[in-house]
DNA sequence: GCCAACGTTGGC
DNA sequence: GCCAACGTTGGC
């Protein structure tokens, strides 16, 4: 079964984990999401799809490289973990609540796409785009392809806001 | 460090 | 099932 490639963006406070950190180790897994819409989503990621690894909570918030999904969702370990500050004492491995994929490095972009970059887009990447509506805390979210394609053009197009 | 926005929890 | 309280996210 096999389906056209989709597209993603994955939150993570880069004094956590970077995307340096991330081409460090190669492959990572994505523990600790403990929100149901952003689970959802991971449980729909195929190997293949393409994300976009987006530093929060930091000096210059934004997209700061690519990666790839590198297998189906499975059961977040650290659930079931009682030491691990993401341990669910309503999880069981019978009935995990929390998925995770791995997520594997591709590069890092050589300019980075700021918030404020991106916000300047807005227009063209759509009201539906959750990373610039306002008060959204989604840490992982669909992108469609075209807005995809449009994020990859800035990259070599910088512009007025840069 | 502040605080607005949002999700979750739990009393009723 | 409502909703107030609380905790968390994340930009600024």
């Amino acid at each position: 079964m096999t389906r056209r490639k989709r597209y993603w963006l994955m939150k993570s406070e880069p004094g956590d984990f970077s995307i340096d950190d991330l081409q460090r180790v190669g492959t990572e897994p994505w523990t600790g999401v403990r929100n149901y819409q952003a689970r959802n989503f991971m449980r729909d990621m195929q190997p293949g799809d393409g994300v976009f690894f987006y530093h929060s909570n930091t000096e210059v918030p934004g997209i700061y490289g690519l990666a790839r999904v590198a297998c189906t969702a499975y059961p977040d370990p650290t659930q079931f973990n009682p030491k691990s500050k993401y341990f669910d004492e309503k999880a069981s491995p019978e009935e995990p609540r929390w998925f995770l994929v791995d997520v594997q490095y591709v590069r890092t972009l050589e300019r980075p796409l700021s918030l404020d970059a991106i916000k300047s887009h807005a227009e063209d990447l759509g009201q539906e785009f959750p990373l610039v509506r306002r008060g959204s805390r989604l840490s992982v979210m669909p992108v469609t392809p075209a807005q995809w394609e449009h994020l990859l053009s800035m990259e070599s197009a910088p512009d007025d806001t840069q």
